[in-house]
DNA sequence: AACCATATCTTGTCGTTGTCAAGATATGGC
DNA sequence: GCCATATCTTGACAACGACAAGATATGGTT
């Protein structure tokens, strides 16, 4: 299966090629031909498997969007759901940015490809779920301002953090950063509740 | 001064050129030649005032944000100043995408430029004060974790709300919607208050 | 007023890239 | 054993970023 003209299971080796590179030079120094070179193909191989550049990142995003749902998913079950879905979405962001800085670029993919359309809503109801029951609000109460709100605080840490933006502000492990900005929002809450009157 | 081989203002051109092709296309999608055509001058014209493409984008990233700082500076004097601060913020993200696509993204710019740290710390003092007087914390007092927080929330729901994540989830109109967000910070902040105890 | 160092812009070129078309080779069903 | 099809290659082309070398305008100096 090697070496010959079938490679075997080269749409899934171009994808971690991709995401490999996007995570070490970003996504716009990503070349087709460049992870064909790195996959042992030639450089029309990705073609077939994504039909061009933006093909390649609408199954980026949508891998991703996956891996973000069946990671957060388990953290309905717990008391603190909403808290800890923000934790494990921002350490998605950070260990895996080949993936999240695709993800929310539709500039880069076909944000209404279809399997990416299902991969994002299946993000997207975790995490108005997680803000239901983390913050035990009833069916019938409106819980967009809150989820919202808490996607807004999560999604802007994790990427001006991964744009660099915290250095010598926060603590070098993200776990003990994620305490300070937590009692951040908490704080937050109370200031803007004070303004907003 | 036009249609002779001096344009009088070229890099301005070139700049506003480019802001105006980002807010189209995104930054992905830029061409120095593209603007350079639309500019009237030759293909290489542009790497004379920006060096490469690098360049330009660090030269309109430097731009936004001294454009960033002069928007949100007068909002220190209001008693809502945080509030008012993060209101400004997300105005200028929507209104002036072309800058703010490139602003954090160090990937695309040279982020050690000096007139871009310049201009960046501009900004970052803007925010730091804001959330100082805006949330009545004496001096002596850690202002980061809120001032994290604040600038998170602003920014992850600028990011979200242009890469089309609201949509049927808020009201068109920019101003309500960033109301629904400030009542939903002032929940979120009561919910992690509680989960974090 | 003449000159020239310099800033500004052009022309020409090269290697790389994304994309398309056409061909080669392997796979799996019948 | 055969063939429709999926998979990959080869070849080509226009567009792009970058570089080098040349052309032209500008402003200061004498």
């Amino acid at each position: 299966m090697n070496r010959s003209y079938h490679h075997g299971d080269l749409r899934r080796t171009l994808i971690e090629a991709a995401v490999a590179r996007i995570e070490r030079d970003g996504p716009s120094n990503l070349s087709l031909r460049g992870i064909a070179r790195t996959a042992g193909v030639s450089h029309a191989a990705p073609a077939h498997h994504f039909g061009d550049k933006t093909g390649l990142f609408t199954a980026v995003a949508a891998e991703g969007f996956s891996l973000l749902a069946a990671r957060t998913t388990p953290m309905l079950d717990r008391p603190d759901a909403l808290l800890q879905t923000g934790v494990v979405y921002v350490r998605f962001a950070v260990e895996h940015r080949g993936y999240f800085e695709v993800m929310f670029r539709p500039d880069l993919h076909r944000a209404q490809d279809p399997e990416l359309v299902a991969a994002r809503q299946k993000s997207f109801d975790v995490l108005y779920r997680a803000a239901r029951t983390g913050a035990g609000i009833a069916d019938d109460q409106d819980v967009t301002g809150l989820a919202v709100a808490a996607w807004s605080v999560v999604h802007g840490f994790a990427t001006l953090y991964l744009a660099d933006n915290f250095r010598d502000q926060l603590p070098d492990d993200l776990d003990l950063a994620t305490v300070v900005v937590a009692e951040g929002v908490a704080s937050l809450g109370r200031t803007i509740a004070a303004q907003i009157s």
